[in-house]
RNA sequence: GCAUCUUUAGCUCAGCUGGUAGAGCAACUGACUCUUAAUCAGUGGGUCCGGGGUUCGAGUCCCCGAAGAUGUACCA
């Protein structure tokens, strides 16, 4: 952004500083409290008459002849300062006279009540440690009954998106939202911590990519002058850590999907997989919503959540159903008596989109997804699904049709989705060249053959259950928003004008 | 992708059936030794998202484009 008048005359007050043979960028800052610490037992403070230095930015100013007010604020609070001549001397006045709300200042002085009853800093000295050249955008408060109220709030959505750093700086409740996200996700490592799981980190530019159906992004390495992929998901590495000896691994990072966005899609996105040797899809269940329920109540302090227009209760013991029951109780269609010809004419009478190399499983999918998940609001773990749409989940032993896998859906939502993963390498082999027929036959999402993952698997997998949380969309739910662009610090954007 | 809506000063926004751009805050100057959305007086500040068109005249009407939001389709 160009100058505008405003940054003009603010590096013109910067000279002035200078031209005072004061550094406005000093390398030495000082501060022996936090304001936090000020904040706690005000009276004790003002008792002792204690010498403190404060530092933070300048947030708020107002100046009355030869005394002033403003309101300095560090991540911990804010508290009103006190400065006049009197106490300062003519000099150090001066500078104050050149500072502006959004400078990063040094306070030195000891804590009183003003006149109008405010506990607030007395200066002896101000220190500039940083001088703000563009003011920031003019946000003012006034604290009525307890509550703040806002004026002017920075409130446009584009540019608190774009421009993050003024959202965080200037709207409290969602710098927030980013410590909950924190909060949250470590709170999450030490829960797989403490239940004997190791973390890990798999690469992500892959030479080919799987564990999921997804559109990848591209890119190229120039040295080995190779295209590489960014990954779409960690499963078949972590499963060649578990061929490997680790019996629990899971890891947290971004995965990439090349595809379209929306409020509950962002390009790169984060997930936790995790995989458990001689464990199953039982036992997904107990850790995922185990997981879950913990991030809830013992993190964000609570189980019920407003998401999406539904009000969602995490306590309790969560639904297990299984797919064809759901469909049937939705549609009255017996899905796995049902001809694969039957149910292609449903699909076609409800105008649901079949994609070419459907078989029955796909058909049972799509029926699935547009009568039964959307009406799922209360946590929901969808088991049974298609082996077809399946093909690294171990087929469930009564029924070759279907697989061992389960998607937790809540609010409509997948949250997770999880398996009892398939360790039979000769199967695995099958079920990956099926999908290449499908990608052969122009279904650019299906898994790729990775003949380097099916050897792993020749060496021996143990039977084991994985799963995949999506993070962003659980903080999503737990911090109550409903766009995925309000829980990532820097959403995808298209390039600004 | 598609549909609808939005885009005006640094920020939040007004701007009527087309007549030459406004407010509050912020900024600047001045006053002010207990303010706190400080107050009072004065001043400056605009590519009305971009590009075309209609018109004597366009912030306003029409067309094309951009970004954002929402809905919808696909996907986690």
């Amino acid at each position: 952004m160009a100058d505008n008048q405003f940054v003009k005359l603010r590096k013109e007050k910067l000279a002035k500083i200078r031209a005072l043979g004061i550094d406005p960028y000093p390398v030495q800052s000082e501060r022996s409290h936090k304001i936090g610490d000020i904040l706690e037992d005000k009276d004790s403070w003002i008792r002792q008459n204690t010498v403190v230095t404060l530092a933070g930015r300048l947030v708020a100013m107002r100046r009355q002849g030869k005394l002033g007010f403003g309101n300095i604020e560090d991540d911990s609070g804010k508290i009103q300062i006190y400065v006049s001549q009197a106490e300062l001397g003519e000099d150090n006045y001066g500078l104050f006279k050149l500072c502006d709300a959004g400078d990063f200042v040094q306070a030195t002085g000891s804590l009183f009540h003003t006149q109008a009853g405010e506990y607030s800093l007395k200066c002896t000295a101000i220190k500039m440690l940083s001088k703000n050249i563009r003011p920031l955008p003019a946000v003012k408060e006034k604290v009525v009954d307890g509550k703040t109220l806002r004026y002017d709030e920075f409130a446009d959505i584009e540019l608190r998106y774009r421009k993050r750093y003024l959202d965080l700086l200037l709207n409290p409740e969602h710098r927030k939202v980013f410590e909950l996200r924190s909060r949250i996700v470590s709170a999450a490592r030490r829960y797989m911590d403490a239940r004997g799981y190791i973390e890990v980190e798999t690469p992500i530019l892959q030479p080919l990519y799987g564990g999921a159906n997804a559109r990848p992004f591209i890119t190229h390495h120039n040295t080995l002058n190779v295209d590489l992929y960014l990954r779409i998901a960690v499963e078949l590495y972590l499963k060649r850590l578990i061929v490997g000896g680790f019996e629990r691994v899971y890891e947290i990072g971004k995965n990439f999907r090349n595809e379209g966005m929306d409020r509950t899609h962002n390009p790169e996105f984060t997930m936790m997989e995790s995989y458990e040797a001689y464990s199953d899809l039982n036992g997904m269940m107990d850790l995922v919503e185990g997981l879950i329920k913990h991030l809830a109540l013992d993190v964000v302090g609570k189980d019920t959540f407003v998401y999406q227009g539904h009000t969602v209760h995490l306590g309790g013991s969560w639904r297990r159903a299984s797919m064809p029951e759901l469909v049937a109780e939705a549609t009255g269609l017996d899905l796995l008596s049902e001809t694969e010809e039957k149910l292609l004419a449903f699909c076609k009478q409800h105008e649901l989109e079949v994609p070419p190399g459907s078989g029955k499983g796909k058909l049972i999918a799509l029926i699935y997804e547009h009568f039964v998940e959307e009406t799922l609001i209360e946590p929901t773990f969808v088991c049974d699904f298609p082996k077809e749409i399946s093909p690294l989940a171990k087929a469930k032993p009564d029924n070759p049709l279907l697989a061992d896998r389960f998607e937790l859906i809540i609010a409509g939502g997948e949250f997770a989705n999880a398996f009892s993963e398939l360790n039979d390498p000769l199967d695995q082999r099958e079920r990956l060249e099926a999908q290449a027929k499908l990608r052969a036959m122009g279904d650019d999402e299906a898994n790729v053959v990775d003949e380097d993952f099916l050897e792993a698997l020749e060496y021996g997998m143990p039977p084991m259950g994985g799963q995949g949380i999506g993070i962003d969309r659980l903080v999503m739910l737990l911090t109550e928003n409903d766009s995925i662009k309000e829980v990532l610090l820097f959403p995808q954007m298209k390039p600004g004008s």
